[in-house]
DNA sequence: ACTTGACCTTCCAGCGACTGGAACCCCTAT
DNA sequence: ATAGGGGTTCCAGTCGCTGGAAGGTCAAGT
């Protein structure tokens, strides 16, 4: 399987997957005119990727999670651990947007958003406290 | 005023004080020798700046937001627009996040988190489906 | 006067996770 | 022979800082 095939099958694009390579997430193989090439094993592994990736994991996280993928005599508290530190990075992000969230709706359902120049945005931004 | 004094006045570290001066969004004066000084003005600015950034306003934005500011005959609906579209990327990001999360707590309830390899957390990123 | 130490300056490199583009090689079909 | 659509490498850029090196300046203490 060729790289662009690889793409469509895993959703990953081409210039990601060869990323993975350089930093040593991967290891293709390679047929004799320099292509790289996938076997089952590999395309798992990009799966794999593609999945702890869309669910927000570090690239660092990938790699500890793909070798403990691969270690059969793993303890599941260490996969635990990192998904539950992974977890509460995102609870904290969640509550920091939820309050920029807050903040900006009750700004912009005050501004009138017309031509004049009056704005609480631009006076809440300026220290002008009208909380 | 200098920049270490300003750092502290607005929360911003010197060195951000030195790129955002670098990337243009504000422009210090300099007293003799070279050290950047501070008016009371450029203090405000550099409030606002913090304040903006704080609300996760990109850069950008940061840029059209000042000048909104000192532009006295700026429509509200310009500032109103910018924090609209800022507002949504918010929430979609927080959207984001919450399908992650969810996936996540799920998973991290669902591990025993013990000594022994198995684990619905990895079984999940192989897409071993337990959904 | 001299030294120390804290400040200031510039410039350059690196972070994470790609992404775009240039320049070039390879394979297949016409 | 050539055209196209793959593949390859390598280098630069993204965003918003952040760290560090190398050096200039200032105020206080000896």
């Amino acid at each position: 399987m060729n790289i662009s095939q690889d793409a469509t099958a895993t959703g990953l694009p081409a210039k990601t997957i060869r990323y993975y390579e350089e930093i040593g997430l991967i290891r293709p193989e390679r047929s004799d005119n320099g292509y790289r090439t996938f076997t089952q094993t590999a395309l798992h592994q990009l799966h794999f990727l593609a999945r702890a990736r869309a669910l927000g994991f570090s690239i660092d996280d990938c790699r500890s999670l793909l070798m403990l993928w691969e270690d059969r005599s793993r303890a599941s508290s260490d996969v635990r651990k990192i998904a539950a530190a992974h977890l509460s990075e995102i609870e904290a992000k969640i509550a920091d947007l939820t309050a920029m969230q807050n903040t900006l709706k009750n700004l912009v359902q005050t501004c009138h958003g017309n031509d004049r120049p009056d704005c609480p945005i631009l006076n809440t931004l300026s220290g002008v406290s009208s909380d």
